[in-house]
RNA sequence: GCGGGUGUAGCUCAGUGGUAGAGCGUCACGUUGCCAACGUGAAUGUCGUCGGUUCAAAUCCGAUCACCCGCUCCA
């Protein structure tokens, strides 16, 4: 059984069938950010309502959420981001690595420390690196001039340029919902333990891109906050690692192909307790593992950051909003009984919820199924470009075929597509060699394909075709959407 | 960011200074009628982009953009 292996190999099949296109392609592209074709974007919503389905609808103990983009700045100085993505980088000449300038160490004289860098003034700034020391290979002194990254994309807010303030687009979805679980607490009448979920966009500045859609600028995550009581939050840990890794493997992807990576010790935020990671084979880089989805138990800090956050904000407004020049306020010692923090009636506790995250990436995952149902078969001796789709995420379900386009056939195969294609994506197609039309569906992942001939005049019988199998079964007309009802049904 | 490679039709690719090409795919008509059939015809090109050299550039030179591979990095 062949497979594709090159990345190359999938890039033209996503735009040849019409999955994946470049972006302005026309202009030459923009790098590492993708535009969904006609056939991609049905994947990609098939995908995140399967996420939907399994995390928020058929949960009693899950409630969804979509924030905006843009967020108070505020929120970025609490979460870390504000400060962690904003660095000065240098690169020895000599081997290569990328260090930050602050982690740079000369023999005597103690580190330079300039967290909560300003990066436009620090930028501006001197930097003698002659007497550092590259912490790779020891050569001294051996130094690019220091580059700034930003890691979040900025914006303005305010139409008058004059008054404007500069604004993110959110980096992850997460803190959208770290910021809303009071409002959701008082609004939804939900008990401890319970998850709020989110499917959106996010931006990053990468530092270096990758592979096809796999790191882009901008993407989109499916996201779980979990809240648990302290304590409690390794059995949920178990739970999720579980359940997110099982739906992977409920919607098609080869078991082979799949795995958990726990992070070591060291290599851990410093805020998480623990965290594992999902990883698919994907067919490119080294034929490497690459991270789907990550799940991780990350504590109180979400939480504990915000209401330190809340009570930074008169300084936010002395410094005029200028997050280089806040320093977030310690917790106050009654932290636990804070805005963020929740009454249990049970046991008349009041504590900060621990919370575990699984954080899936859409288009990720999206390139997983579409990489892993990927096959040639051989029929006849000819080759068979084949997309294996589970049936709920094929893009298209059904297509209906008039086996001739004449004897009134096309008008039977009409009808029976419009009556499918209110609640199924189904595809008509009268023209071409019958033979042809079936492969086409194959390659486009479409499980099923009806088809009209001269015996539905005489019983009101169609045939339906199977992708795989490529049998044929004759059904009555007014039974097929039953059929499709039963196979399709997440 | 570094090193290597690539960029010509929707896709795969040929074309080394002198008329822009092939296969597949797409569309139309005819024929056929259950697994990429056949015949005839047709459409589709800023040769990635910009500049330079030249009588003449897809081809030579420079810059730039994008993608792939390997490093590096990774919040």
């Amino acid at each position: 059984m062949a497979k594709l292996t090159r990345l190359d190999d999938i890039v033209s099949l996503c735009k040849r069938r019409g999955f994946i296109f470049q972006l302005s392609e026309i202009y030459g592209g923009l790098a590492a950010c993708y535009d969904y074709g006609p056939l991609g974007v049905e994947l990609k919503r098939n995908v995140r309502a399967a996420w939907w389905k399994a995390v928020v609808q058929t949960r009693d103990d899950v409630l969804g959420l979509d924030c905006a983009i843009l967020m108070h700045p505020m929120v970025w100085k609490a979460s870390g981001h504000a400060d962690k993505f904003a660095d000065l980088v240098t690169v020895c000449t000599q081997c290569n690595t990328r260090t930050r300038v602050d982690h740079l160490a000369d023999g005597s004289a103690a580190q330079e420390h300039i967290e909560h860098v300003d990066i436009d003034i620090e930028a501006g700034k001197e930097h003698n690196l002659s007497n550092k020391v590259c912490p790779a290979c020891g050569a001294v002194g051996q130094f690019t001039k220091p580059m700034a990254f930003r890691l979040m994309f900025e914006t303005q807010m305010g139409a008058n340029a004059d008054d404007t303030m500069k604004v993110f687009l959110r980096p992850e979805t997460a803190q959208g919902i770290f910021v809303n679980f009071r409002n959701v607490l008082d609004s939804s009448r939900v008990k401890i333990p319970f998850g709020i979920a989110q499917i959106g966009k996010s931006f990053r500045n990468e530092v270096t891109t990758k592979a096809f859609i796999f790191r882009t600028r901008e993407f989109e995550q499916a996201e779980l906050e979990f809240f648990c009581k302290p304590g409690t939050d390794e059995e949920w840990y178990a739970h999720w690692k579980e359940q997110r890794f099982n739906w992977y493997l409920n919607l098609g992807i080869k078991k082979e192909n799949l795995r958990f990576r726990d992070h070591e010790p060291d290599e851990l935020a410093h805020y998480a307790k623990a965290c594992v990671d999902v990883e698919y084979k994907f067919p490119f880089g080294s034929g490497d593992w690459q991270e789907l989805e990550g799940i991780a138990n990350r504590t109180d800090f979400d939480l504990r950051q915000h209401q330190r956050g809340i009570r930074t904000m008169n300084d936010w407004y002395a410094q005029k909003g200028d997050l280089s020049k806040i320093t977030l306020r310690e917790e106050a010692e009654d932290y636990f009984k804070g805005p963020l923090s929740y009454f249990d009636e049970e046991t008349r506790q009041r504590y900060i919820p621990y919370v575990i995250e699984p954080s899936a990436g859409v288009d990720r995952s999206t390139l997983a199924f579409l990489v892993d149902a990927y096959d040639e078969d051989e029929v006849n001796g000819e080759t068979r470009n084949v997309l294996r789709f589970h049936p709920h995420l094929a893009p298209i379900k059904a297509a209906i075929f008039p086996l001739v386009k004449k004897d009134g056939l096309p008008e039977i195969a009409r009808n029976l597509y419009n009556d499918l294609k209110t609640q199924f994506q189904c595809f008509y197609d009268e023209k071409g060699a019958i033979g042809r039309r079936y492969r086409r569906q194959d390659e486009a992942g479409t499980p099923y394909c009806m088809t009209i001939d001269g015996q539905t005049k005489e019983d009101g019988t169609v045939t339906v075709r199977d992708r795989d199998s490529l049998q044929q079964t004759r059904m009555p007309l007014d039974q097929v959407k039953n059929f499709l009802r039963d196979k399709l049904e997440l």
